[in-house]
DNA sequence: GTACGTGTGTAGAACGTTCTCCGAATTGAA
DNA sequence: TTCAATTCGGAGAACGTTCTACACACGTAC
């Protein structure tokens, strides 16, 4: 048994003796409940900072609620998840509510046994970022607590979505390469086993907005798209593949700044200059892109609003609203160093 | 109240009811608890299975464990941090035990609220990543709950500490840099307002060792430390004032990466070419650091490593250890591309 | 004088576990 | 045969909350 040596814990019997109240006169001032007199409330309250008494959320949470919210992410490394996590944490500060993330990892039944263990500890809400367990688990989990999901666009009757307008944000890098000249754009992308079942994928979106604008433009026979992980060396293959071929484009848009930074390094191993000889774009605008020495241009998706979006749907959750929301926010094009004209022989 | 809509969940009750045995030998088979037949075994696991049951988290947490390891940090956006916890989760995958993150800002008041917050949610056990709160509330905290405490040199009795060599990284770097030839080597730290208490935060003791090393190669008067944010607006702001200057560094090394990142657009935008007119290093190895555009010199914590050993020793504590242990892991210089010999007329 | 709110407070039964204690059955030794 | 000793299994009291139900005191309207 852990040894839990200290002293006893403060319970709320402790301060109803103290107070000289019943345990559930303390219970409703916790709770700001009605049935209190100003007076009784200012007697239990003064009790509480007395006796530095703080509730047992393990123990609310067998009848009421934890206050607790989880988020389920697959990697904290991904920086655009913290633009989310920020925006979450700025709604809920100050509230009640306190935000728990766990990290599940890639694997379907690492992210499932997650999930399950945040409704096993109570969670009152919870945040699945891009998740990549099955969707009937998802929407089983969601009819139990309240959830919002982030960057899927599949939505459901059971839970809240949050999005990102992806078709559209590929559509701009498009719109911006051609503009500076740019004809053989090609993509890297995931296939992404994310679960079964989704069939809108933040990856899966952005693919059709590229082909949509490849086509608008007229450049449906040029499309190209290398399907591997976005990682950096997931990048670093897919750039291989590309930029070693005869018809090689001039231009790669990165489905996310990662895969765009293995593309980076494919390039520079070919003696490739960016953006002189070659144009790169990347997706997220994660904080990597803005940095110095990389200066990539990038698709920004407002994460933070994002978070303080699905935060907000997520209380409105757990104050009763059942009718599910679909949020989308637009994304906007961030112009850096790693875009430029194609070089003059290829025009 | 929250629409908890769904079907009830199984109880214990239900498994016992359906195996036809009390719910005391259901608790004994789910805790290996001595006293029960193996065919009895047998049935209640048929049972638990056939029923789909998964025990309450917050109830256990009434009497015995909740099985969840909370683990407190600043800011997932620090990339090292991101290392500790897949070692974290490395030891802990597959074991009984959940990992749950809180990300408690910089603040000293929001790190002791997240802190109690963990402490009110049963945790078995907590890893405290650089905690920036006063040492006596986690001394506090440590004396109720199983703590392992990443980063600060600062040992105690109550709680277990795993660290790096911070003074011998420091060293290593500026071996590095004279070898090369460097001679006028800066160095950026922060004052870092972690808390109070705390004589061996892991950037005190990098400057301890900087300033070490610059005496032992007889460089003391050269020596020289621009305190801003550990962070790449800080960094830049460091990076302005050091290389504005009329005896500007021919080398800086960064105490952390991303302060690296904002030296580096301080260089960049003074015209500095790196590493031909200019060296810069970094700290703890983050991913940016290995990244194709940016080829940082850093040094390397072994994150993964501290992670393993913070949960390993944890999971000992959580199993009765009482008495304290350090682990000091060793870092590592990784050269690459933006350290060089200083320019010629400064030799 | 009765009936009916309305506002304020308490009693006490949940909630789903753990774990101490106790009883029954079985075994082994004297 | 009797008496421990050992093994297996269950009863039931916690744990710290929430929340329903109810009691009481005080109007207020008829």
């Amino acid at each position: 048994m852990a040894p839990t040596s200290g002293k006893r814990r403060v319970t709320i019997t402790d301060v109803a003796l103290h107070a000289g109240v019943s345990t559930s006169a303390v219970s409703k001032v916790l709770r700001n409940a009605y049935g209190v007199s100003p007076e009784m409330r200012e007697r239990v309250r003064a009790a509480m900072a007395e006796l530095d008494y703080r509730p047992h959320a393990a123990a609310r949470g067998m009848r009421g609620r934890t206050y607790t919210i989880g988020v389920l992410l697959d990697n904290i490394r991904n920086a655009f998840f913290a633009d989310i996590l920020e925006g979450v944490n700025t709604e809920l500060r100050g509230g009640d509510y306190q935000v728990l993330i766990g990290a599940a990892g890639f694997g379907e039944e690492d992210q499932t046994r997650l999930a399950r263990a945040l409704v096993d500890r109570q969670m009152d809400g919870l945040i699945l970022i891009g998740p990549g367990f099955p969707r009937t688990e998802v929407l089983r989990t969601a009819a139990t607590v309240p959830t919002v999901v982030i960057g899927h666009h599949d939505v459901a009757e059971e839970h809240d979505s949050v999005v990102d307008a992806d078709a559209l944000g590929a559509g701009l890098v498009i719109d911006h390469l051609v503009r500076l000249g740019h004809r053989r754009i090609a993509l890297t992308s995931t296939p992404g086993n994310r679960g079964s079942g989704w069939s809108g994928t933040p990856e899966r979106v952005q693919r059709r907005g590229y082909h949509e604008a490849m086509r608008r433009h007229g450049l449906q026979d040029l499309a190209r798209v290398a399907m591997t992980a976005f990682s950096e060396e997931g990048g670093y293959r897919a750039g291989m593949e590309l930029l070693a071929s005869a018809d090689r484009p001039t231009a790669v848009f990165g489905g996310a700044d990662v895969a765009a930074m293995g593309v980076f390094r494919a390039a520079r191993e070919l003696g490739l200059r960016i953006p002189e000889d070659f144009s790169l774009a990347g997706y997220n605008n994660t904080a990597v892109a803005a940095l110095a020495p990389v200066r990539l241009t990038s698709v920004d998706q407002a994460g933070g609003l994002m978070g303080t979006t699905a935060a907000r749907l997520l209380l409105e959750r757990i104050e009763g609203r059942t009718r599910s929301v679909l949020m989308t926010v637009s994304p906007s094009l961030v112009v850096r160093g790693t875009t430029g004209p194609p070089p003059a022989t290829e025009v």
